[in-house]
DNA sequence: AATGAATGAGAGTTCATTCAT
DNA sequence: GATGAATGAACTCTCATTCAT
């Protein structure tokens, strides 16, 4: 959990074995998706033979996996690692929305997340299972985060927390996509923005006349 | 309702020629990726060989192109049909999103949109813009609602039109993603009714308090 | 000169029927070989469409065997008609070859033959012996002409007229392939020339019982 | 265990991997052409699978080239080697041609030559390329050794070497092709024969002032 | 820990051929 | 006389996988 694990500084390395496997596995999956992806490719790009892969994997689609639970992860921590030291929970969904948004304009290495969740609808049920648990973790976090912000008075008690963080992922997995799909005609922070401003204003007190909703960097 | 051509009705029908083969095709590419739709397949599920194919079709890109053309202008001819007797842009506005929402759990029609459209990223660069055309399309549609609800008085004038129908895309779009990711879990229609919430409060005039906005705000 | 036949002369023409399925059959055959050329080819060629090939000749090989019989036919006439009207052989043998070589020049008609001659070399037993027959016939017209040539008195009596023939033709065969294989490095006039030289020379009365011609050289 | 490696000895044997291949292949590509070739037959010809093909060589052209490239050397070396302890260029040129002879009737390893030769013209431009530069190859080899004739005082000088050297190589072409053509009616023997006493009988004459070659003009 | 050679199943594609119209 | 649709076999090429070394 907790593991600063200096190893992955260097990330862009084509440091050899398993690790170097990895990282280019994934790169490549996401790229070219599954099916397009060859092992020579991978092994090509790992600077090793085929032979090499099938020393660390028993076949293309435990590297897959170990690729993909790998990626998920570093995603993971790094959404914990952002938001543990924020209080409030506004702030955190904030922090959340804006994070995916810029992981999605700084690399791919979550793109690749949605890449490889969309091609294993139905074709790959083992990793469309992990897929899922890991978006049902995503939304139990935000769902979580609202439960505080209605226990803290700052949400509307009305609101079901399950319904809004489905509609908050929602929205952030759409802008994200949106993005991939079309980086030059869409702007990702600002439709995240937007959203957020959106789910802010809705969650928010209404008795409080919205004070809040919008620009949480609020004085 | 109005069927002009009742052989249209009973699609699933294994209707013979070309047309059957874009049936198909649609279907298996949605199912099982561009990469892992075998011709043979798509030959097989049309009840022909794969010699038919390619009587009608050069190759298997044109096969692919052929039948996400044809599924794109079936949505938006359906999108048109279903809002262009609507006067008020926000009841048009829920009727596309809630649109979305029965097209993916009744079918699979536009799911293989989603599907292909994540597949084509960075690996078929002219059904990409295919898709990138149609999404602009889209967001313009909106936008072109949005901006005549800021005219005729019901929407706020402070915000972009063009920010708004993206946000408003992204969350319908992440809806039906987080959908088709694990349909157990998630229930779109209710995902989408948060969404267009959001979107129309937000959007309301906030001066007038008695905007329509939501409208499940009964009691 | 003299155009015996008139419908020779609007060759390019794309005559329906036979006959322009002939003529293109014999261009595509000779400019990609049997194998490389598809019944598609040739029906585009000649403006229709595969199915009327198929009414007029039974299959690809019937096709073949047609076109390849009429051009070795017009070539076969075409040399007869240079040829009857000369009286000595020496002018017939140089009339010939000087032929062959204007017509490797001026278009394909007779490269075909080559082509299709070698790719025949035991692939198409058939079509084999129907070259072997021509090139039988244009050697036996060969011999008939240094033997007719000795009677004259104009060739030595000591040389073999078929040994003559088979070597007066190879000059010939040879110096078309060696034009075919590089028409910008050689001249086939030229080496025609040289060949013809050589050959008259050799057969020509030695007014001095000395002749050159090395070993069987017997009494 | 033992044994070297005699087996190069024995040339017909199936030796594995890229040699076997390479001699397969231009077997199969002499007798049935390269587009009557599949890479099936070459891999079953050396004993082995399609895949080891592939695993050679990058495509069915790749191997082609490496093919013909070996025999084009091999022949080449194999003139070389004849010929460089000749000293008169008088015999020679009649080693090289018979040499042809023999090759053309001992085995198709020259065929393959010939063969290609004609099926590359204008459908492969590397491989026609290939060949033209043998043929340039071998035409200067000629060249060189009537130049050498008219230096030693054996030749004529009044010739061009370059015409004498095409005329030349044009009748060992025709011979050899007009062999493989009907190796039963042809005697490549007897017409390589002819054409070196009519070659050598025209580059000598030393006595004649150039007059009387051609002549044919009347008595 | 890794390589090079090879396999075999299956993909996309071509094409001679057939046939109802 | 000719077409459009379709077949089915064969072909080129790819790739996950295995294995001796």
């Amino acid at each position: 959990m907790s593991s600063p694990a200096p190893a992955r500084s260097s990330v862009r390395r084509a440091e050899p074995g398993r690790s170097g496997l990895l990282f280019h596995a994934i790169d490549c999956f996401a790229r070219h998706g599954y099916a397009g992806t060859s092992i020579d490719r991978i092994a090509r790009a790992a600077g090793v033979t085929k032979g090499a892969v099938y020393y660390h994997f028993r076949d293309k689609q435990q590297l897959l996996f170990a690729s993909v639970k790998d990626r998920i992860a570093a995603f993971e921590s790094a959404v914990v690692a952002r938001v543990e030291a924020l209080d409030d929970p506004r702030e955190a969904l904030a922090a959340i929305a804006t994070m995916c948004a810029e992981i999605a304009r700084e690399d791919n290495h979550r793109r690749f997340i949605l890449t490889l969740m969309v091609e294993a609808l139905d074709t790959h049920p083992e990793l469309e299972a992990e897929f899922q648990a890991m978006m049902q973790r995503f939304r139990a976090f935000q769902t979580r985060l609202i439960r505080r912000g209605q226990q803290l008075g700052l949400f509307r008690t009305a609101v079901d927390p399950d319904a809004a963080a489905e509609g908050f992922v929602a929205g952030i997995l759409g802008a994200e996509l949106q993005y991939y799909q079309d980086s030059k005609a869409v702007d990702v922070r600002r439709t995240v923005t937007v959203q957020v401003e959106q789910a802010l204003a809705w969650l928010a007190q209404p008795d409080r006349p919205k004070g809040r909703p919008r620009s949480h960097g609020g004085s």
